[in-house]
DNA sequence: GCAATAACTAAGCGGTCGCTTAGATTTAAC
DNA sequence: GTTAAATCTAAGCGACCGCTTAGTTATTGC
């Protein structure tokens, strides 16, 4: 406890690297490769830092990458807000799907969502922890679901869970055919998946 | 070319394994762990063979994997093949989706489909043989969707082609959905699916 | 039985993985 | 200027990767 108020008092050197931005630069890097065959030697050069330098402040890789999840639910957050103070039901929902492919956007190419990519690559038991933030995120995605479906009170309680699930697996799919069709592809797909709700 | 004469009219020591047989198991491997994430030292165990025979009989782990490709095709082809010879449109292919959900089964655990799996696991340039025979396989699924749109006759082109793709993200979506949601979930988000179609 | 040959076992190759450590360098307090 | 502490660089650790090779064993034709 005393050494804490020690390490406080006692400035040694100062970081060179601010510790958000390269988080940033580690966030794209897992984005565009995966979280396994992003390499922690990758990761220096990307964050342009020593792995001593990684190490220290993130722990470890797995560090990093929580680290990246969090800054990447704070970027989606622009996107999430706009669908949770939305109050037009369905209408809300198919905006954030084409808010999502922009979101996931960089340049000509749609690199997905961080976390549908990682779930498809992670197993369970080997990383636990990482698994859990990802089910978290979606589970949140879910809600936001379900809250705007109750908007349009036509709708029973059980007919909203099953949609919910419905549209889940049209974004989980948008996220791997989003590397596969083009974009026209993709907002035609959009499109069909919410004719008839 | 003597050589080959030559070498089949002298047989020496018999091969101990049936090659179909342990492609049969290091499928199952591949299926439930992915392409990178399955070492040639778990293949060894669960073909039950040494490496030095897997390397002698497929050539190299892209080999096994390329094999195990062919074997799951050949094994998906009893519902692709019900497909094929469906007559009533949209129907079809609807049956197919939950024909494919109890392919994937594997006791009480769906395992996906093996190439959309590996899709999302493997990088282009790094496996470009590999990457060439999945999208090879998804354009043939793809296919036999557009050959059924068609036979409900009400339909123009441009729609069926993009009834199509909005079928295969959710075929995608579903091999990603399957590990996640229960059994009843996913044959709802069928139902969803096809409502409007 | 004997020589030839293919299939086996097991050790080991170079390379990369995530991670750590030894030692030099920068900062701050006095 | 001296000392203490945090941060840097760079080398290296053990483990695993895909793959190969040396040497043994089984099967064949004669």
């Amino acid at each position: 406890m005393l050494s804490f108020v020690v390490y406080l008092e006692i400035m040694a050197r100062k970081k060179q690297y601010n510790e958000n931005e390269v988080i940033e630069k580690a966030m794209h890097l897992f984005w565009r490769n995966g979280y396994e065959s992003t390499s922690v030697r990758m990761l220096e050069k990307e964050m342009g830092i020593n792995q001593f330098s990684i190490y220290a402040s993130f722990k470890n890789k797995e560090g990093v990458f929580l680290e990246s999840i969090k800054l990447y639910n704070k970027q989606i957050k622009a996107i999430t807000n706009t669908l949770e103070n939305s109050k037009n039901g369905v209408e809300g929902i198919k905006e954030y799907f084409f808010d999502f492919l922009n979101f996931s956007r960089e340049g000509a190419i749609f690199k997905g969502c961080l976390v549908t990519n990682t779930v498809n690559e992670i197993k369970e038991d080997s990383s636990p922890v990482i698994m859990a933030a990802l089910k978290r995120f979606s589970l949140t995605i879910r809600e936001l679901f379900v809250r705007n479906l109750k908007q349009d009170d036509e709708r029973d309680v059980k007919e909203i869970e099953a949609q919910a699930d419905y549209l889940m697996n049209a974004l989980l799919g948008l996220s791997i055919s989003s590397k596969v069709f083009k974009e026209e592809q993709l907002k035609d797909i959009i499109k069909i998946t919410f004719l008839h709700l």
